[in-house]
DNA sequence: TCGCTTATTGAGCATTTGATCAATCTTATT
DNA sequence: AATAAGATTGATCAAATGCTCAATAAGCGA
């Protein structure tokens, strides 16, 4: 958001000044554009392209990170931190709440939550280079919230139809990949998924004989 | 595949024995081993780990293609060639046969084109840099086989649903979705992903009172 | 078997790139 | 205003990398 406070003082404020950062500031500050640099060219981007963004000598980044592989896992942590809402198991279970609003709402938020460039490319990315964190996320995601999930749907069915742990990465998969479509494809996506999202949830419940609509 | 004769005369030939090849063969040669290696580690990988792979100097890969990038372009157009078969849009628009076996059958078949190593992996790779070609087969393929499905279901329809394009993207990115677990993030996944394929599309259709099971 | 064409090699060039470190300059403190 | 601490820089290194080219030798025809 911020990468400068640029004008402070003299309205031109001739760049390149030197300017002195808080260690915790300037490493956060290279982080988050590490970020932005890295989800834009991916992981084979190069420091001196970074630091330039930055504003700031390539020198600069290894007094932060001993090499740019610590700055890479540095860039996964922040982005993949938070990335699953802690409280999202327990309202997804939450029977007082109608299951077609609870799936509504989880995917409302966590679209929002994921449909986002950064988020997206430098997930795919990770995914593609082999890293560790997105297996570990993606087994997470399955354990903590798609699997809770079959359970609420296998206890909603009121079809002959049994659920599979399958059908729910089908129906998550579906929602997924308009933003694989809009950020790694780039390619005339909807500007608001929420209609798409709620029709998949709609065919999806009515499969199983859930019809709150 | 067959990566060289390997035997020829002597059980054991000394690697490196300078192999004269026609240059059509030797060309060939060297794109199938440029996919399965940019395949697996990306388009940032070395002229110099692809030519040992193959057995070959790195100078070689030179006279055949003057650049690298040109090189991927080679690589693009192999693997991007006779993906879709021309010949889907007629038989998935062929109404004497029942929708539901249309589209198992399309799935059934461009399944087992595109779940494969070297495809998905090129494919988001390409995506991920911004290749012209995949905007390209993507629209290609929205415009070919998922409108006209699209036109298929609108007939077939028999609820009050009205399907939409984004519908169809759904169904579409559900299914490939198996693919992207299985090669980009390499998640446990089904052997035979046609029992979930099968169930997706039936929970499609059955959306749109197409049930024909 | 000899000779010729040309596919292939090996050495090497110019840049690029990750990483280092002593020198410099900003800023908080006195 | 002077001082000290340490954040930042600029020059630089070594290895890696795309690419070139003269020299070499594999395989075909005579």
């Amino acid at each position: 958001m911020d990468i400068n406070g640029q004008a402070e003082g003299s309205v031109i404020e001739e760049r390149s000044a030197r300017r002195r950062l808080p260690p915790q500031e300037r490493r956060q500050q290279i982080i988050d554009g590490a970020v932005a640099f890295f989800a834009e060219v991916g992981f084979d981007g190069k420091t001196r392209d970074l630091a330039k963004r930055l504003g700031v000598t390539q020198s600069l980044l290894f007094n932060y990170f001993a090499t740019k592989d610590e700055l890479i896992e540095a860039v996964y942590e922040q982005v993949y931190l938070n990335r699953l809402a802690p409280d999202w198991p327990d309202r997804l279970t939450d029977r007082s709440v109608p299951l077609r609003g609870r799936l509504l709402a989880f995917y409302s938020e966590y679209s929002t939550l994921i449909f986002q460039y950064e988020w997206m490319r430098i997930f795919m990315s990770s995914g593609l280079s082999g890293a560790e964190l997105n297996r570990r996320y993606l087994k997470h995601l399955g354990d903590v919230i798609l699997r809770p999930l079959l359970g609420e749907i296998e206890f909603a069915a009121r079809s002959g139809e049994i659920p599979t742990m399958e059908d729910i990465w089908n129906l998550h998969g579906g929602i997924v990949y308009i933003g694989i479509r809009q950020h790694i494809y780039r390619t005339p996506c909807p500007d608001d998924p929420s209609v798409a999202i709620t029709r998949a949830v709609d065919r999806f419940l009515l499969a199983f004989g859930i019809d709150e609509a």
